[in-house]
RNA sequence: GGUGGGAUUCCCGAGCGGCCAAAGGGGGCAGACUGUAAAUCUGCUGCGAUAGCUUCGAUGGUUCGAAUCCAUCUCCCACCA
């Protein structure tokens, strides 16, 4: 039983480009389709910027397709010049191998991997000799087209090494190994991924003499124009050690007014119809919107139970935009009882008793030292510009102190800034 | 291999031998305004309580004094072969 996935990825909006429009909603309509995407393993841990495909890959999977989800083991070793503007620094074969495992961890949270299928793509070049890739794939590839290609044309004024400038067959001959050992028909990736992909139906064709598929994914940009996914701490990761759980859910959170939409469509499993109406909700009322966004895309990446906690302590501090549940949603966070009451999910800072003796801890020190700012500089600087607070009032002056006085049952709140809050325990 | 150009604080980029912790922009942070949004305006943006300390690709040198001059080295880029 197949649902029409490829309806639900256009009207989700997830398709930028594809080879062949009709052939391939025909070809996904007609039966259970084996499809790639690759991660090369470049970090431990998969971003934000993974995620478009990741979902793309979890809503063909629920359609009734087979996903297999494709490790750059190799291809991270040449590391991929598409859409960069210079090369990265080449990483050691321990770190990728290292990274690969982290991968395969991270994406079996969102696919289903009992019905899916791993390959690291070091697998098969690992014994692969130069001369023979040379003959059998390189004779297949023309230096004039490759050229052409957008993501050379753009290196072609900063530099390329021929290391990178193999990328692109590299990955076209993944395409062409997964179509003849596990049947793969199509491939998907980033908008930037198009040359690439291009390059591997056409080797397929060739070498397997079989039709195959492929399609990119737009880039996504925040309504500034700027790449999605990065912020002040650098990306936001899906490894809650690198990007804790409650940020995750932040940054969500605060998206733009205008992208609601948008990343309901492609980061939630919300019928369409759904997300129509809460992106259209007016004033702050669409904030409602951005509360489900954040909660269904952090039950996806860290499981309910933390949703939970994350959107509890986020409304528990700026309060809630619905408590009465009077904007209909399919998602389970109305469930969540706003009067579970107390709820205080605050990170903790234990100060060292000897510290608060006598005259008490410089409140400098003690915004450093608990990791509100990165040094005692910055948190001076922070008071002078009256953004630091000691339980909920403005620290006026940069020489105070903080003394056992100021600790209501053993902690106080320290904030810097709006956003950033700790719990000080004694 | 030859010739020329370059490497500056998170990024881009300006820097006269002293007035340089280093212009300007971007980004970031904070404040005001708000809706935990956007836009706008304001302040801050190497470390240090101060004295001071460490930074301008690396290492040495010249000088009272060097990001600025010299030597060597490393890496980039361009043109030629």
């Amino acid at each position: 039983m197949l649902r029409d996935a490829y309806k639900d990825l256009k009207e989700r909006g997830f398709i930028y480009q594809e080879t062949d429009a009709e052939a391939l909603q025909k070809l996904l309509n007609s039966e259970p389709v084996t499809f790639y995407i690759g991660f090369d393993p470049t970090a431990d841990s998969l971003h934000i910027g993974h995620l478009l495909p990741i979902m793309a890959m979890r809503r063909l999977q629920e359609a009734g397709h087979k996903p297999i989800a494709l490790v750059g083991g190799a291809t991270a070793l040449v590391g991929d010049p598409s859409g960069k503007s210079e090369a990265r620094p080449i990483m050691s074969k321990e770190i990728v191998a290292g990274n690969a495992a982290a991968l395969k961890s991270q994406l079996s949270r969102f696919i289903d991997i009992d019905n899916s299928i791993f390959v690291n793509n070091a697998d098969w070049f690992h014994d692969l000799l130069y001369i023979d890739f040379l003959r059998d794939i390189g004779s297949r590839f023309s230096v004039n087209k490759m050229l052409t290609a957008e993501s050379v044309k753009m290196r072609l004024e900063t530099g390329l090494s021929f290391l990178e400038f193999n990328y692109m067959i590299l990955q076209a001959y993944d395409f062409s190994v997964l179509n003849r050992e596990y049947g793969c028909k199509v491939q998907f990736g980033g908008q930037d991924q198009w040359g690439n992909i291009i390059s591997g139906v056409d080797l397929t064709r060739r070498m397997n003499q079989a039709e195959v598929f492929g399609m990119t994914f737009p880039l996504l940009l925040n309504s500034q124009g700027q790449k999605f996914g990065k912020t002040a701490g650098g990306a936001v990761w899906l490894d809650p050690t690198r990007t804790p759980v409650f940020d995750y859910y932040q940054f969500w959170r605060n998206c733009d007014d205008a992208d609601v939409g948008k990343l309901l469509c492609f980061f939630t499993s919300l019928p369409i119809e759904e997300i129509k109406a809460l992106s259209a909700l007016e004033a702050p009322a669409i904030n409602r919107a951005k509360e489900i966004l954040a909660y269904e895309a952090t039950v996806l990446a860290h499981g309910k139970a933390e949703a939970e906690k994350a959107y509890l302590a986020a409304c528990s501090k700026f309060g809630f935009s619905d408590p009465d549940n009077k904007i209909p949603t399919s998602s389970s966070v109305k469930d969540i009882k706003p009067a579970a009451g107390g709820v205080d999910d605050l990170p903790t800072f234990e100060v060292p008793a000897e510290e608060l003796e006598g005259d008490g801890i410089w409140v400098v020190k003690l915004l450093a030292m608990s990791g509100l700012c990165n040094s005692n500089g910055e948190a001076r600087r922070l008071i002078q510009g009256g953004g630091a607070y000691l339980n909920d009032e403005r620290i006026g002056a940069v020489e105070t102190n903080v003394t056992a006085a100021d600790f209501n049952d053993g902690s106080l709140i320290l904030k810097a800034g709006k956003k950033k809050v700790k719990r000080i325990i004694m």
